[in-house]
DNA sequence: CTATTTCACGCAATCGTTTGCATAACGCAC
DNA sequence: GTGCGTTATGCAAACGATTGCGTGAAATAG
């Protein structure tokens, strides 16, 4: 019932033997007598004795802890994520300490100067939607902690990366609109600033003018990912003459969106109007309706993939690594046909 | 560019004054000379100075640190209800460790022994499906480490927990139902042996005792919570004579398979057959046809409390708390309608 | 001018573990 | 009995910060 937990020290005093003997039994170091060796092993695990860690790091510099940080646990994609990682760290004897930015920069800052000041081995950060200096990333670098991003990845190439390219999966699911007949198709971005969004405007126009379909403007939109933002857009490109026939949607949930508006006007899903989008939920195996196909983003595989790199260069921290090789890997996006019809 | 953060020990170095002068300045401590303390403050900020917390950590025996056990990240409520955990530590200064058990006890004392020996100041669990020896939390109370349990929490007396209590919110639940008309109601529980399901029949019971309603139990049956098991449960309700006119599921997503077998069954949901569940996720709102109503369990506030509950039991840490006296606080499911008809 | 208080700071121990180096004890050969 | 190589163990420093106690110098009182 004493409140503390035994140590080295305490081993030593009741076997009568000094410190440096028994840390060296409990490794097994060769110049321990077997005897010894054995007495101490026993006692050990008589009080149950586990070394502290806090004490191994702060003498070793070494936590075997990485940080992440990200936006928001609530959402599905980074729940995912951290599982992902959460395996790899698991598998690699690595603990996880958590953060959430909250989209909110000063927040995303303070955690990261925290996890430092805790001395964290590593860190894998998904950017809050408003960050736009690096500097408190910067830091970190300085001091040999590694930092790979995911998913949200700045935008400077002066970083580790892991995100998921939507360009092929844009390209397959645009393709597979066409190879189904559609010749007008609809675009519903999210904001502006998206790096995505950008994308998937350019690798759309891109599919359009390799299979030699006219291209109009007027059928890319953009919603502002609330559910009234979702049906102005809905509004605007089902005001267009003639109507688009299929939709690509910025990600699953707004389509949920698109696709209730739709219904509302009297249009038949996947008849009148067909829906393709992003993520690829499963929750859109129990819907009636739900958006043709969706492009995977893997979001386990790229925490996962993110923390892979992680320890990689967690590993390589005594090589000076050659400045300006920054681990860029792209996980594809792919299409998901929920259905045929 | 050098890789070692500054100490303390720099800045003295640097000033020609001791280590112990430095630590007290930085702190505004009385007993040191204004000029002292400006002169450390200005090279501790212009070397961009952060203490080092594991030192700091491994001497006062305090790291600032939770850890969370629970069984999968990918699980809404969970990845809900750290988030919630999460927000509160974040307040009270706390970082959080994450360990996701996978329902594995094995794992789970890995897990804990791990964050035991990171000295973490207190835990919180929602325990793996298989756990029923508690001695590695035990452990954990000999040294003064506080344990909250959350959700999945052990049926000993013995322990702080926080949980959701469904009594009310399935009793809210039934009477929804029998006043809407329905006088054979069916039950799909979980496995055996979990609490809530026994709680569930129970109350089942009680509510038709009190309305006067013929209690039949071949109405109330289980499912291993696989597709097929569910498929098994409502073969068995819709087989008997009269049928149900309404099923109270455990949860939501069993619920979407429950309804899918009824509309193979060519049933109108809401109509020949309602639903009602548990859990209340965001989804049912695309449904078109969703459980006519569900029972929310607040995860994120669950977790919040749990949090909560813990920073109280690490403020008390020195005063002794008296034994045998254990929290147990109990959130109220409470009952959401989704559709009137 | 001396005695006493106050001020400003330094010394050293401490937390638990690791590890290079020193050293005692022993056996063995000569 | 002396010398030397093993073998088994201990000593002490180090990691970075905190803190009780001691002390020199300056300030004040007498």
């Amino acid at each position: 019932m004493k409140d503390k937990l035994p140590t080295i020290k305490e081993i030593a005093r009741q076997l009568n033997v000094s410190i440096s003997t028994v840390s060296r039994a409990l490794h097994d170091h060769p110049g321990i007598g077997l005897r010894t060796k054995m007495r101490v092993q026993q006692l050990a695990r008589q009080l149950e004795y586990e070394p502290n860690q806090t004490a191994i790091f702060f003498k070793q510099r070494k936590t075997f802890t990485i940080g992440v940080v990200l936006p928001n646990l609530g959402e599905e994609f980074f729940s995912q994520a951290i599982n992902g990682i959460e395996e790899i760290a698991t598998q690699n004897k690595y603990s996880v300490l958590i953060g959430q930015s909250k989209d909110d920069v000063a927040r995303e800052r303070q955690i990261v100067t925290t996890m430092k000041n805790n001395r964290i081995d590593g860190l894998i950060v998904s950017l809050s939607k408003n960050t736009t200096t690096y500097d408190h990333f910067t830091a970190l670098k300085k001091f040999n902690i590694p930092v790979v991003f995911f998913d949200r990845v700045p935008t400077s190439p002066d970083f580790n990366k892991v995100y998921s390219n939507m360009n092929s999966g844009t390209r397959e699911a645009i393709e597979f609109l066409i190879d189904k007949g559609h010749r007008r198709i609809g675009v519903i971005n999210g904001p502006d600033q998206m790096r995505s969004s950008r994308e998937r405007t350019e690798t759309y126009k891109q599919v359009l003018i390799a299979r030699r379909l006219k291209i109009d403007l007027r059928l890319v939109t953009s919603t502002d990912l609330t559910k009234e933002g979702t049906q102005r857009a809905m509004q605007h490109l089902l005001s267009q003459r003639p109507k688009p026939t299929a939709i690509l949607v910025i990600n699953d949930y707004i389509a949920l969106d698109a696709i209730q508006y739709a219904k509302q006007q009297k249009l038949k899903i996947n008849k009148d109007i067909c829906f393709v989008s992003y993520a690829n939920l499963p929750i859109t195996h129990y819907l009636e309706t739900p958006p043709m196909a969706s492009v995977e983003q893997f979001p386990y595989k790229q925490g996962a993939k993110a923390a892979e790199v992680l320890m990689q260069l967690m590993a390589n921290d005594n090589k000076k690594e050659e400045p300006g090789s920054f681990l860029n890997i792209v996980i594809n996006g792919q299409l998901i046909v929920h259905s045929r019809r």
